[in-house]
DNA sequence: GCTAAATGTTAATCTAGTTTAATATCTTTT
DNA sequence: AAAAGATATTAAACTAGATTAACATTTAGC
């Protein structure tokens, strides 16, 4: 049920005890979306931090052209939000969208702070997914500066094998930084090529 | 001094007890490097947190061809350090060197832990500065894919005109993501503009 | 099972940015 | 103040990836 991997995935970077996991309980709320549904929209203030525990999403923003980029992609396991929206409660300047039929677990803004008072070991344990998160980010950076769009997709291929099953190539493509039409003379170089 | 600089950039996020402050004071060192020294080599393991106080360094990686990619400058107020390296004590991908004479106090990993338990505002600190540096890594995945060089290089004058006037036009291009002949060529073009 | 919509492919043309190489300027050392 | 090293400019030839457009295939709704 959705509410223990949560409790599980934090259980992996901070040890709650009974009491503290029954108190988190009572701070954090379910919800399920259908594919095609927003979590999130440019404009809107990003009022949750989620986790999801069953689905798929895109964060992405959608540009001057109208053409979209692709940030993030987030199967179970991963966090959503619109980082600088929620800690500003500003307006966000990404989306986020269901890419299939989606169940989170998320903390509301207005009470996060309450939580991190009442149990720190969350605090620790943002913390911490918040330094892997910002070195994986920056590694990223690193990768689209220095690798080939084909390496970058091979890479992706590698690292993601279970998120490049569940979605279409024009959104792998988004997230490479590159045209639907170059990943596909990508892939057929690479068939070629076996 | 040194410290209190830190002290100052501290208190803009948490508000810290005296205390507090005597207490933090033994866990951090300060240190200084000459121009051309290196805070951190690529192979060696990342074993501090480190908090520019006077000076400029640039992170950045050298690439199969040799050639040099920046990712981060920093300047006074700015954190140094390969996240990735730091928290898994492996061997850092990154290089950190001053481009000026520089001052920085750092924590030690060793010890973080304990400061942390010790002052747990100081764990609430680092999740929040982590929360910026996080949203502000997006965004500017965002610039590169959307924005062309020119926009990019814009954008980067405009928010770091300070960084700007301090650093050789060649890291600024390397930090661009572009080649120093291009950012020329880009310099031309918007002196010509006027 | 049919139709429409969504997704994917191919190929020609185009362009932002790279590469190479030569020259210029600025900074530091002696 | 000369020499050497570091930094910056310019321009020609080149390439990774974008754009456009036509067509093919897969998926979903009825």
């Amino acid at each position: 049920m959705a509410l223990n991997s949560l409790l599980a995935y934090i259980n992996n970077y901070v040890s709650l005890t009974e009491e503290e996991e029954r108190l988190l309980e009572t701070y954090v709320t379910k919800r399920t979306y259908l594919k095609g549904q927003y979590i999130l929209q440019q404009g809107d203030i990003c009022r949750h931090s989620s986790f999801i525990t069953k689905g798929c999403s895109k964060m992405f923003v959608v540009d001057a052209d109208g053409q979209e980029h692709i940030i993030m992609l987030a199967v179970e396991g991963w966090w959503n939000s619109d980082i600088a929206s929620f800690i500003n409660q500003k307006p966000a300047d990404f989306n986020i969208q269901c890419i299939e039929d989606t169940e989170i677990v998320q903390f509301h803004y207005d009470t996060i702070e309450t939580v991190y008072t009442l149990v720190p070991k969350l605090e620790k344990f943002f913390r911490k997914i918040l330094e892997r998160g910002l070195a994986a980010s920056q590694k990223r950076i690193i990768r689209n500066f220095t690798m080939t769009a084909k390496d970058r997709y091979l890479y992706f291929k590698a690292s993601y094998p279970d998120i490049d099953q569940r979605i279409p190539q024009y959104m792998v493509a988004s997230y490479l930084g590159i045209t639907k039409e170059f990943l596909s003379k990508i892939k057929s170089q690479i068939a070629q090529e076996r």
